[in-house]
DNA sequence: CGGGATCCAAGAAGATACTG
DNA sequence: CAGTATCTTCTTGGATCCCG
């Protein structure tokens, strides 16, 4: 009789876990800027990614790359460029960040009827 | 030729509208406590989310009010009680609370297998 | 170019005590 | 019970300099 409540818990800390993987300030924007843009270098996704600096950018993808999400490649060009991208594994981030897109997309909508609205 | 560009940025801006709503510690997982286990009170949300306090649990609550994702209701009880529960708006956030609680539990399995194939 | 090291300021968050 | 107020601690993160 505590089936549902066991699923739930579980469900629930299964969220908790994602939580932890996708903490700290921008980690999730590194996964989107991949996801949506693809590969990119180090200095793109610092461009891309509003505010970020050299610091955080580097911790927040040395630990994406420990958890497996992200690979890390040194091309060997002049200038030495790294380039990083989704693994297999990060990919499968994919629907959330895709259903975080979708419902960002209406939230904007829905603001700018609230605003027309007055 | 920039039609493309212009989607994958709007996708991009869009990851980052929801993460700053639900930027805060705890947020999302007020947002899946409710979510998964329907309303709750004030007490309840801090005994299921482990290790918060009840200064952040009253901050991050709220902000998710003001921002119209969650519904708070003062109960006339002998000792006053507090229910918070989704409001519509805060439901459609569900899709995202559930992608984010399959991953969580497929990286489990993951995780598990991993340690056994050692 | 892609970072690492250091120093420092600001804000987030914890612990505790207190109130209606 | 459901918070608020206060104080302290810890983390975040910015700026800067440096190195391969």
């Amino acid at each position: 009789m505590e089936k549902i409540s066991n699923d739930c818990l579980q469900k629930f800390k299964a969220v908790n876990d994602v939580k932890d993987i996708l903490s700290g300030k921008w980690k999730v924007m590194i996964i989107a800027s991949l996801s949506v843009f693809g590969e990119k270098r180090y200095m793109e996704l610092q461009r891309i990614i509003d505010g970020i600096g050299t610091k955080m950018l580097s911790k927040e993808l040395q630990e994406l790359e420990i958890n497996g999400l992200i690979k890390r490649t040194v091309m060997d060009t002049k200038p030495i460029t790294v380039k990083y991208e989704l693994t297999a594994y990060g990919l499968t981030l994919t629907p959330i960040i895709d259903e975080m897109a979708s419902w960002g997309i209406q939230h904007r909508e829905r603001v700018i009827k609230e605003m027309s609205a007055k």
